[in-house]
DNA sequence: TATGAATGAGAATTCATTCAT
DNA sequence: CATGAATGAATTCTCATTCAT
């Protein structure tokens, strides 16, 4: 009974769960609507999916996958701790920019995971924040970041951040702000501060 | 048809709410366990709330209206933007540690209100990150802060870290840092910024 | 705890009661709304009726009291079992036509009264319909009537003929015909036929 | 979303259905009642059906096709106006016989219908009635009907008539006059009058 | 008597999931 | 593999009726 993966329905399906769950919201979302704009049958889901929370975790992992690849790739390239983060929060921006579905689910569904699904543990999410983390650390030891700052601390305030903006941003019509500026702003308050 | 409000028993069906809804999160959470958590019968529960969006609803402004007065009396007390900003940071945490079943909600179950209930705008919520818009602006008219930080943009990220923040605290059982040394961390990161 | 009649309230209520029960009908018309038309509290109510299956028998009732003495009343000055018939047909009409309420619920609502009141047996109605029959016997004796006309057949013939009429009457916004021309027709029918 | 029709699970609940609300009255019938007689699912009921509003409906006029028919059938095959009348009146008491279930329906629940259904406009039975209409309209053209009949009041007066006939067969447990009786009497009424 | 807040049994309807085809 | 009709458990909300004041 183990699922089908990397198949054209299965994508298809995460595609279309993507769309409507950013769209209505996890609960509010029908499987047969998921099923119509899949264009494929209800029972069809179930080959692909145990179940709904299911098709949000997998929708979930599979984005991460690619969007924690694309971010590792992106920042390796920089040397420099302060231009990772800076790098970090464009990336960010910009990734949230292209897939805004994605983005809403991420910041709106997921965060009801603990509450819905008890044994999901987000060790992507986890992931992704420690990919900060690491650049604090790293900057640390560089010597370039201060020494009494916490990384378990930094990472979060820097990741709420990015994610505030752009909650914003998903959740507004029209833009008021460039990424790139929002993202040059966020990352500048951090390495620098806004006190003058 | 009007519901009644500020009795005894509309404040025990939002506190048991608050409760509830923090636990199981608002779509597991059933009516009847809301009303016998306040221990009135389940039509009860309909004499003064419309429907189980309108005790969500209500239970975030009635709180938001103690924790927007709470926090302008305290940051009201300091003169100085920079203080302001500390001050704010520590007494959104301690807020967030009085409260953790209302902080719960309103990063977790509110999140999705823009999904649930297209018609209900979240002024509440505008008002309280308006707070910090300000402090910024008084504090670049002051000549302290940098001219060219975007308010709209450092309100967003300062609520964001701070907000991550508190969710770690909320969603994780033993908590690793204390509150004053997390509020102070936040408020420096964005004062002086990481880079030493 | 036998209920107080012929009250003020009381009649209110029958009062209320008639105008919610035509609008909505029976099942539709909340006791709440019958109390606020009346302008009593919804206990008030069932110090006066047993339960809302009472107020509709007691509304009927009562109302069907003062309609049987009135065409008794009408019909006993007329001496010819013809012109009686004809006097029973106007006078039906224009007491339908004065009281448009309870003819609806006598012609919508009290239908169902077999089905949801097991135990109520209509003999108002009975008796009503045997106005009809008397004058029929009547006429017989006196050799006017044919012999061979059935009373119980025709007594239904002859208030069913009237009662689809009333009750176009009543559903009909704009009326058409004039209620004397109505009846005149509807006892000319019985009287001579339509066949010439 | 649209309901499937001409199944065998479609008619089987109507028939349940038919049943069910001839016994206890639409408003005391419940869905489960009518899925359990149909040996359906109680979700089954709302594949076939919008809503309980609906199977009402449906089941009218799903029946009332097959009465116009068969009575169109029924009367063309008489050339004589006042032979159709009195063919009418057979065939109406005769289906009304055959069917008592449905008979009580359209008596009893579908009185109700312009109070819970503010929309639905009964076509049907307009249909129906007219076909009454159109016979006397007819008689009179032929010159064998008076002049002076209305044949709007006329309609109304023979089905009136023959419906409340019909309510007092439905109704009662013994039927004390039998069918052919009746019908004869009720035309003869009309045609003929009980004057003598 | 009169009130109206409180009750809680009850019912229509929904929708994730299954499974015969 | 794919389908989609069928299932039936589950849940919100209603409202007749009660009863403490």
């Amino acid at each position: 009974m183990s699922k089908k993966k990397n198949t054209d329905k299965y994508y298809r399906i995460i595609q279309a769960a993507t769309k409507m769950f950013a769209r209505k919201g996890f609960y509010k979302t029908r499987i047969s609507e998921i099923a119509m704009e899949a264009q494929v049958a209800d029972g069809t889901v179930y080959i692909y999916f145990d179940n709904k929370d299911d098709i949000l975790i997998s929708l979930f992992e599979e984005q991460m996958k690619v969007v924690i690849d694309n971010m590792v790739g992106q920042i390796s390239k920089e040397g420099d701790p302060a231009k990772k983060l800076e790098k970090f929060a464009l990336v960010h921006l910009q990734l949230i920019e292209q897939n805004l579905d994605m983005a809403e689910i991420i910041q709106v569904e997921l965060r009801q995971s603990s509450k819905f699904m008890k044994e999901y543990k987000n060790e992507k999410f986890a992931q992704y924040l420690d990919l900060i983390g690491e650049i604090v650390r790293e900057g640390q030891e560089k010597g370039v970041f201060k020494k009494d700052v916490i990384p378990g601390v930094a990472k979060r305030a820097f990741f709420g951040a990015l994610d505030e903006m752009s909650r914003f941003w998903v959740l507004s019509t029209r833009k008021q702000y460039d990424i790139r500026t929002a993202a040059k702003q966020i990352s500048e308050y951090f390495l620098n501060g806004i006190q003058g």
